[in-house]
Formats: structure tokens, sequence, C-alpha cells
DNA sequence: TACAAGTATGAACAAACATTCATATAATAA
DNA sequence: TTATTATATGAATGTTTGTTCATACTTGTA
């Protein structure tokens, strides 16, 4: 895959309504912990949160296994990470980039 | 429309390979005349160009009902603007979210 | 073991979308 | 005016993709 091969795949994948939704489940703006002055825009790892499949389905309000389908689609395009403790599976935001994106999307909509 | 459906269509308008092509067309790398010293991801027009249809269907290599088509999606989801002089119509990115936008997704598919 | 909770997956369907082809419009030149 | 260059647009087509439903898998508990 060239570059605008994978580009056009990441954007596609963060693209979707209900993964959107997902992705800022993941994004918790109250804790934010940053020392820089504009963490609005910057990668740091800090207001990205874990939240197990049943947490982000109650969330987002969507069906359980449509959240399963995403979150897939999600973890194979390397948009989030997962670790699993008994029955539960956790999500969570794989890098700072992700966050600068959705960041700057945010700041874009909004004039 | 809502926060999370605008960032949806943005996205979805920046995710196709057409449109990637024509976006990364109007965005010329040499041409960077920034004073900040991470200008990969500040928002200066900098190094934001503008090009004729003509000339983005020579250098994408595309059909030019194609690009038009694609163009006028770019401009209705407010990513691209257009100025026309005699015969020809000259299109630009329109604000330095795309320009971003854009970076930062390069950066992150290329670790 | 049997059961329940939590999550994942395959198939099917409908809707959205990119591309092509043919043609239309706009501006300049002869 | 007619012809030519530059760009835009409508219709048609084939493909991709999101969602739902039903079901399977996995882990802990009774």
């Amino acid at each position: 895959m060239n570059k605008i091969d994978k580009i056009s795949k990441l954007l596609s994948v963060m693209s979707d309504k209900t993964r959107l939704k997902i992705m800022f489940c993941l994004l918790d703006e109250s804790r934010c912990s940053c020392p820089c002055d504009n963490c609005g825009t910057c990668s740091h790892l800090c207001c990205m949160v874990e939240k197990s499949v049943s947490e982000i389905v109650e969330i987002t309000k969507c069906e359980q296994s449509l959240i399963s389908h995403q979150l897939k689609i999600l973890k194979d395009a390397g948009v989030v990470g997962s670790r699993k403790e008994g029955k539960k599976m956790y999500y969570s935001l794989l890098d700072g980039h992700i966050k600068q994106l959705l960041r700057v999307a945010t700041e874009h909509i909004e004039e």
C-alpha cells in the first residue's frame, strides 16, 4: 500500500459515525493533565481512556454486535488497541495522532 | 447537523483516493516559508498552492470529468475554494486545518 | 457440569458511493 | 458566427460498506 492508499484507509475508517462515537468515547476531555499549553492539538496521551465493550454499548446506545463489528475495523486499522481482563475486553485509542486528528477535525467544523 | 455528523462528513470527503490526490496536489511541500519550527503540523497557510483543473488532471492522471466531480464534492464540503480566471478555474485548499489533517494522517501512517 | 455474562462473527440486505460516458455550458480566438 | 479550449453535469453502473439478525465462542460462577 502506498501513502495515498494508507491515508485513505485511515480516514475512511475514522469517518463512520458509529466509529466516531466510539473514538470520542475513548477520549475523555475532562481528564487532561497535559503540561503543554496547546493540548488541544498536541499528541500527548492524556485524555485517552480505556472502556469495555459493554460500557461503549451503553454510552453510544448502539447494538452490541454493531459495536463489536466496528471495534474490529478500528483495531485492524491500528486506531484502537485492546486488552482482555476476565470476561471483559477493554479498548483504547492506540496513539496520539488519532487524538490530534479528532481535535483538528473538531476545530475545523466548529468554525 | 451535529458534531459527529459534521466530522463524519469531513473525514469521508477527505478519505477518497482521488480526492486525496487532489488535496496533496494543492499542498506543495517545497514552498514552505513558515517561521515556526514545527511547520509539519501547524495550521499556517504556507505550502498551500492553487492549481487549475487541467493542471490537476495532468498531475493526478485522472479523467477530467472525474476530477470535476470530485472538486465539486471537495468544494461543497468546504475543503477547497475556487477562483475563475478567463477560461480557467483555479482551486486551492480553504484553510490550514485541512493541511494539518493531511500532515497528521501522513505522520501516523509513516510509523 | 450447566448456566449466564460478555464479546465476536457470518450471512444477508439496503443504501451510499466512485467512476465512466456522453453531453452541456462558458469563455476566448479565428 | 463558428470553432476550440476549459470545465461542469446528468445518468447509468458496479462495488463497497453499515447495519441487523442469528448464532458461536469464551470466561467465570453456581
